[in-house]
DNA sequence: TGATTGAATGCAAGCGCTTACATTAATGAT
DNA sequence: ATCATTAATGTAAGCGCTTGCATTCAATCA
């Protein structure tokens, strides 16, 4: 009786049929779609036109089952909202897509408890290895991860004190490289708004990157003032707004990202005060409407689209047991626009 | 020999570790983890501590082969970077994995071949069901989805001339609403930046409806200008700075999506035009950078996250064999912000 | 010519789970 | 006490694919 089963009409034909209509055995029809060079030519020919006749595509649960293997990568963002991490999804989807890959992606709300169900719903998926976006998390979850043999791919930051492959720039060099180009204009006053900090080192550094070089400078890095705040333009407004009232007020205010120094920016019209002639503001990610906004934001540029690709590229690797080398950190570059100018004397 | 290839310390835990550790049957286990109420109080308790001790955690591909059914939904946008796609599909997950279900999303890119490969790959990944953006696709695939029998949503639009389950708003309605808002403004030169209409029926359906109002009112519909450009701050601005070279100029612009509009309101600025004192300019979409812009936009809010969350509902109910009723379509009302004004006289 | 080799293929054993069906135990009705 | 009914569990047959091993056959070598 055997294919009784799968002689039915309509039903969806399965690797056993297209190995029936084109004489040979299912182990050449499978080894023809995975390796084929592995087949002779005649074979090749022949079961290709059955599947094409057949419009087999093979299933997909009995190949995972078989060959313990998804062709799946999940990703874990904090949230799809802000449009810098969708921009890098995007590049990494289609990095991976061209490679055969799917992309699962999750996003946490930058929440741990979260996020780390995430992961272990994405690895109960069988996604044969993860993207995450910076190091700090529980180490349970690395050593979850290490048991289940599935790599891991860090993105958006770069330490060179971490044992862990990653692709990313360096937070905290960019940062203070924009905080030189504010202290270089004459600025002695600076404060900060950053995003929350507790799970994200990626703020931290760069709140790091800011206090160093004031530091250096004699300006007392660590007296800066730093409001940390959500991800969200009204939060960014009403920080800005709190500096402000400083006695004597920020000259300059470094922004952890754009979504806040926007909300600054509003806010700032809003309270009348003029940018960059009252107040500096600067920013971090250079989104799309960073060029846009009045004055354009001077903001740090991160080649976002370049590491979702590279992200796919070593993961791909990875997945495949080979070993990507450790990437050099992007480079990121200042975007000097609109909103930075010397302070009133 | 059952069970000797699993009893290997290291390996990961099957059902069948698990049935034997707690002295049942797979098929209680399997039973206890499906259907908790099928199997007795004793039995449960005995399964869930060795679930616990062995930190079992069911195959992915083995179940989906077994079960035909992989708990998967997926979800083709035309892309990321659109923060009001961002935010429905982030509600959307959220839903999804309150029942249990894993998001898969892909982007098109609004480009129909590349939604068709994408369709195409996620049913063939095993996703139980579909989420589409809008009608507008060629009837084989249609067809296809049909035959294999996955369940299709599409969602942001509401079109009761089409015969087949989805949840969204009246993009028509809810633009003709906007320009009457417009016109009982005053304005009688109107003109409109629509996204790319070609393969887009909610961007064709928001021109026709700023065109029924405009006709109705005897404003001549079918004159409006009406420039189409990408989805992107770039494009608002060009188009608006294209439809303000005729003689005589627009007085209101009416912009088929809010990143539209702000490229519009960004360059109105750079051409040292006052919004609203010397041109009008509405959106669409409401994005909280709507409320920031100077002035703040007036636009049309369409209930995103809803949209998201009550699309995941009805997919779950669609996967798991049920027909949910088609939604009435979803409430879209106008945000009246700063530009929108009455024209010059 | 016979032995050796390697490429191409086939055979068949799983992969880990679900579920139809069979079996047993417990309950209630007569 | 008897039988029908229901609840709980077990048995075992797949689900559709991959892959280790065995087989075949033609080319190559001594």
């Amino acid at each position: 009786m055997a294919g009784a089963q799968s002689d039915r009409k309509g039903a969806t034909p399965t690797l056993e049929d297209v190995a029936r209509l084109s004489g040979v055995s299912t182990a050449t029809v499978s080894r023809c779609l995975n390796f084929p060079n592995r087949v002779s030519e005649a074979a090749r020919t022949r079961v290709l036109s059955a599947v094409a006749e057949l419009g087999y595509s093979p299933n997909f649960g009995a190949r995972a089952l078989a060959a313990k293997r998804t062709n799946t990568i999940g990703a874990i963002i904090p949230t799809m909202e802000n449009a810098i991490f969708a921009r890098a999804l995007q590049a990494f989807q289609e990095e991976l897509r061209q490679n055969g890959v799917t992309m699962l992606v999750a996003s946490s709300s930058y929440k741990p408890e979260l996020e780390a169900e995430q992961i272990r719903t994405l690895v109960a998926r069988g996604a044969d290895g993860l993207l995450l976006i910076g190091h700090q998390r529980d180490p349970s979850l690395y050593e979850f991860l290490e048991k289940q043999g599935v790599p891991v791919l860090v993105a958006w930051v770069h330490d060179p004190n971490v044992n862990r492959l990653s692709i990313g720039f360096d937070n905290r060099a960019a940062m203070a490289e924009m905080t030189r180009e504010v202290i270089a204009k004459g600025h002695h006053r600076l404060a900060m708004i950053s995003a929350e900090t507790e799970h994200n080192e990626r703020a931290r550094e760069r709140i790091r990157g800011a206090k160093d070089v004031l530091t250096d400078a004699g300006l007392g890095g660590s007296d800066l003032p730093v409001i940390e705040t959500g991800n969200r333009i009204d939060g960014g407004a009403a920080a800005f707004e709190a500096h402000m009232q400083a006695d004597p007020a920020p000259t300059a205010v470094l922004c952890g990202n754009d979504v806040l120094a926007i909300g600054a920016l509003a806010k700032a019209r809003e309270m009348g005060l003029a940018v960059p002639e009252d107040v500096s503001i600067t920013g971090f990610d250079d989104l799309e409407i960073a060029r846009f906004t009045s004055p354009p934001m001077t903001t740090v540029r991160a080649p976002h689209q370049e590491m979702g690709r590279e992200a796919a590229k070593m993961l791909v690797q990875m997945v495949n047991g080979e070993a990507p080398d450790q990437r050099e950190p992007l480079e990121t570059t200042i975007s000097l626009r609109g909103t930075l100018a010397p302070p009133k004397v």
